[in-house]
DNA sequence: TTCGTTTACGAAACCGGTTTCGGCAAGGGG
DNA sequence: CCCCTTGCCGAAACCGGTTTCGTAAACGAA
């Protein structure tokens, strides 16, 4: 043909025949259908026969070939995941993990995962499209999700099976796994108001994702259950990097009575509130504390440590794994649906509150003098 | 049969059968073979017809099934890559870029990505093995090569084409794309030196991965260049942790004439070297200065922001996805070799040496005696 | 005109599995 | 003893492609 092919055989060390399926049911003296039967569990196979299939197929070390079985069976035995790259996201120190999580759990069931990208939201439609059409995936899962997301409406459209990391708005037909933010920020507030913060405010996620208005309802019924003064003006969101995080956090800090305490939704956001607490002269861990979610790595290096919850990634990936292995193989979403808790990491940012709320604001205004003056020098 | 299968036009959202070739050859009239030769560029094809089955191809929307062609052909159109996940790795803060540039350029000649993991060496081969006996791949991307790596034995034993993020110690048969590590570390030398530093000492990378001799080189050979004393206590290795270049920094500032400047293999090492150094009492920048590499996004978020040679991960995985597919398709791997640059980060974390290197000491075994002081009071 | 070559396509085998169908033999009931 | 099940397996179709082989028609040369 005219497409270049070279023969992997080359020289010496030429690959030992696969074993097919042919050749063991030859070793067996039977018709390769009857082989296949007894490894596929069809019952008009005898159990001495199915027993003797077996163990010859382990000996001779028969593994059928995942695509010959998928030309007839339409199943690739293959995980589908797109990743949306091109934007901030916090679960990024973690992909690998994810992704040991997940393959780790395929491998088990002899599945693999198929990976692609795209840059924005309509790229990452299209590859799943592409997938979907050239059947490199019997089902895909869905990493960060958002309350309206169209990834969904595709694969419910396409009758592709799912599983969610994440919940969403819609859950007709979906299955998920999803680490419960909204107890985690809930805790968070009952332990600063255990040490005795009585302001505490808040930095939410990115817009449109749906943790980040689960995890706001989680802060909110906490501060409502113990009697903190629900005020929206201590609430601000869409911040996932470090400098909408700073700009947050001085935002908060800025109000006439400034919250002694910050819950942040994710980890970025968290290490730019201390930079912007820093940078008031504020020492984190005492004059303000700061809580906040995921667990990524810098965390435990910044001055000080950071106080998070911790998310099992890993362990999300192979849940999320083998939750989609079942739904393909048709069971039902509503049985699907699995939650877990982060954990949380005490470190350094968080503690009893140093100042008052009304001392707090004077020390800021202080500092902000200072600094006014010192750039006026510079 | 008896595994639970669900027929995925439930309802109504029933998916548009796939056009497939049998489709094709009957709306054009030909049969399923002359299509198939007519669109895989056989001679034996009329000019005429062949653009009549093109246009009625993509008209019909016709693309192949991989798998389908995969079982007469035995390729799957899937490149394969095995992530050694369970040890620090410097590269994994860029694992979404790479994927992304891996994927898009495979997307482009409608190739796909088979991603699995291993946690240890062990573990990572056992999976490629199975990845091939599966057949789920037609070729591996090998990241973080070894000076003597297990991987390429092992996919040179079977036949199996492979291309190389890195170089290796043994190249035959080997294609590769690489990032000239020993020009980063020249240049930093060069820099340091242009800058007035004499005693520049060297942090390195992991033991048995390539990269970390290739740089010690690039080190060794500038300083030879420029007349620096090659004095061998400047020079400490298999640092990749932060710990790690902690450690390492702390030694090479304890000798009696430290350097005035350390040039690190990995930014991981390299905010080790600078915590180290800051624990000293030294200024970052100015006392000590520290040149790395690999732009791991925490360096620009360092107190000062670390200067560095960043790496384009996401063109890195373009390349590679590129060279390996040719490589799939028979060109010699002597023919698929590149390399390219990486481009320095300049920040905060060099610049003139503020002391000599004697001052420098008496600097730190001041700073040491108070160190120890206060560790004795409290 | 005739005969040997090409050209260009049809027909069918093939890849490695799965699934349907049909039938033989053993077993059970009348 | 016969008939009807039932159990169990072989035979063959099938999935969606690729590749080989054969051959009719067009073409070129003698």
């Amino acid at each position: 043909m005219l497409l270049s092919d070279t023969p992997r055989n080359g020289s010496v060390g030429a690959r030992p025949a696969r074993v097919t399926i042919n050749a063991l049911a030859e070793a067996l003296g039977l018709t390769k259908g009857t082989v296949s039967r007894a490894l596929n569990g069809y019952p008009d196979i005898s159990d001495s026969t199915r027993r003797r299939v077996e163990r010859m197929a382990q000996k001779m070390g028969y593994a059928p070939l995942a695509h010959a079985q998928a030309i007839r069976s339409g199943r690739v035995r293959a995980l589908g995941l797109v990743l949306q790259v091109g934007e901030p996201d916090a679960q990024r120190p973690f992909l690998a993990d994810f992704l040991a999580g997940v393959t780790t759990a395929a491998s088990a069931e002899r599945w693999s995962l198929t990976v692609a990208t795209g840059a924005t939201e309509a790229e990452a439609l299209e590859t799943m499209s592409r997938l979907i059409d050239e059947r490199k995936a019997d089902g895909f899962i869905l990493p960060r999700t958002r309350t309206d997301d169209a990834r969904i409406d595709l694969l419910r459209g396409a009758g592709v099976p799912f599983v969610l990391y994440g919940r969403t708005g819609d859950t007709e037909g979906c299955a998920w796994f999803d680490i419960l933010g909204e107890d985690a920020m809930a805790q968070a507030v009952e332990r600063l108001h255990a040490l005795g913060h009585r302001r505490i405010g808040y930095v939410g996620g990115g817009a449109g994702f749906h943790y980040t208005r689960l995890r706001l309802e989680g802060f909110r019924e906490a501060c409502v259950r113990l009697g903190l003064a629900d005020d929206g003006d201590l609430i601000l969101s869409d911040a996932v990097t470090r400098e909408a995080g700073a700009r947050a956090g001085t935002a908060l800090l800025s109000r006439p009575e400034p919250p002694t305490a910050i819950v942040c939704a994710t980890d970025l956001a968290a290490l730019g509130v201390c930079a912007a607490g820093a940078a008031l002269g504020l020492a984190i861990g005492r004059d303000l504390s700061v809580i906040s979610y995921d667990g990524v790595p810098e965390g435990a290096y910044a001055e000080p440590p950071l106080t998070t919850f911790e998310v099992d990634t890993r362990e999300a990936g192979a849940r999320l794994a083998a939750l989609l292995i079942r739904r393909i193989r048709g069971e039902a979403p509503e049985d699907l649906r699995e939650t877990a808790h982060a954990r949380l990491l005490v470190r350094g940012s968080d503690g009893p509150p140093a100042l008052t709320s009304t001392a707090l604001a004077a020390r800021i205004a202080g500092a902000r003098t200072q600094s006014s003056d010192i750039k006026g020098r510079t």
